[in-house]
DNA sequence: CAATTGGATTATGAATTCATTATTCGTGTC
DNA sequence: GACACGAATAATGAATTCATAATCCAATTG
């Protein structure tokens, strides 16, 4: 094997630090740090990043395209809301995509992956049942990325994970109610049957139910949240 | 009535230069005259459009979030490739949002735009039949705009448009076979039924699968074309 | 004392400059 | 003559500088 062969390696040149920026940015949002309606100042992340503004402002022109912040002429960027009208118009855009995802997924999966997806489905079903909560999330969130992968199309990937990411920001906050959660649960197992007998269509309504029914739970939560302070 | 119920006026600002290149390097790439596969120096666009690289560059990173052109690292933006393959990646995202904006639609709409969706429908049949193309694809975009804003969703308009971008320009394209013409034209009725009818799931799912017709019917002619020039 | 106005300050928008990475082209060698 | 090496050129990445709009604050006025 001769080193022309040799695939070029990418971990040689680091990433551009507007990609990174980009990414670093997007995660103090998701994580909470920035909060909705704050503003994000350039200066402040220049000086958090020890970075010029050039890359700065590329960064937030991307995180303003995905609608994690918004741009308003010559007053900067303000992280975006995250009312309850957001929620419910975020949350069915994300549950057709989750609905393709199912389709596409009982169509294009491997064995292995359907393998891979029914023990997850099996340790999440522990985590129920120890009540653990942080696991159920963490397996569930591993779950859909499973599916989503198995689903082999980078573009509905990159729109639902641009959704998914505009939603997530309230699902982490959400409290679970049991009765919800043993009901989720149900529809995972559902779920996870139409995957195994490869039934596109039927699991692709069921994945997007799911997606609706986790909205109807959170509302009221988030109302709550946003009413109470 | 005081100067100080005046709504603010936006027209005396002209919007930032950034956004305005924005859209109109989309406009280029959307019409065919920076053509998929074509890369796009920065210091051409500096010159066509008299700024600087600054805005320039925003620009581009924005259009990258669109997916409508891709970045190299240190080597600049290519515009993206419309393979057949791309295509049947973004045509099932298209259908699913396509069906989430039948859905809404059936819920939000005033019987106001019903009629006038109506009224559209039957201008587009009379295109039909006297088999003036251009007048039909024109107003077929007109009723796909109404209905998306009768589904009250300014997300799900966000990604339909973004999705749609992409694949309209094969759209234009390619040629519409009289079978496939007449059938969309039956597919367009039911649509129309089941919208008066304010079926919700029903008018989703035609919309939804009139999308996905609509590749079938395109990918063989885009195919044909790629493989023959 | 409240409200408005004008200047000072600060932030963003855009252009320019500097640095680094690709690409091109010519030379030399096998 | 083909290939490899290396300098010259041109592109992109990032920082700095300049211009302009928004915000803040004090002074003035009713």
């Amino acid at each position: 094997m001769s080193l022309a062969d040799v695939e070029p390696v990418e971990t040689l040149s680091r990433p551009a630090l507007a990609v990174e920026l980009t990414d670093r940015l997007r995660t103090l949002i998701m994580e909470g740090e920035l909060k909705p309606g704050e503003k994000i100042p350039e200066r402040l992340l220049t000086e958090r990043f020890g970075v010029s503004r050039t890359p700065v402002r590329e960064a937030v022109k991307v995180l303003a395209a995905e609608g994690l912040v918004m741009l308003v002429q010559n007053r900067g960027a303000v992280v975006s809301e995250l009312t309850v009208a957001e929620l419910e118009e975020v949350f069915p855009v994300l549950a057709a995509l989750e609905g393709l995802v199912g389709e596409l997924a009982a169509l294009h999966a491997t064995t292995q992956e359907i393998d891979d997806i029914r023990r997850l489905n099996n340790e999440m079903h522990r985590a129920f049942d120890r009540g653990d909560r942080p696991n159920y999330f963490e397996i569930n969130q591993q779950i859909h990325a499973a599916m989503l992968a198995a689903a082999r199309n980078p573009t509905l990937a990159q729109h639902h994970q641009i959704v998914a990411r505009r939603a997530s920001r309230a699902r982490y906050q959400a409290n679970l109610t049991p009765e919800r959660w043993a009901e989720a649960m149900e529809e995972h197992d559902a779920i996870q049957r139409a995957f195994e007998a490869r039934e596109s269509k039927k699991l692709g309504a069921l994945m997007k139910a799911h997606m609706e029914h986790k909205l109807r739970s959170l509302a009221p939560a988030i109302a709550a949240k946003s009413g109470g302070g």
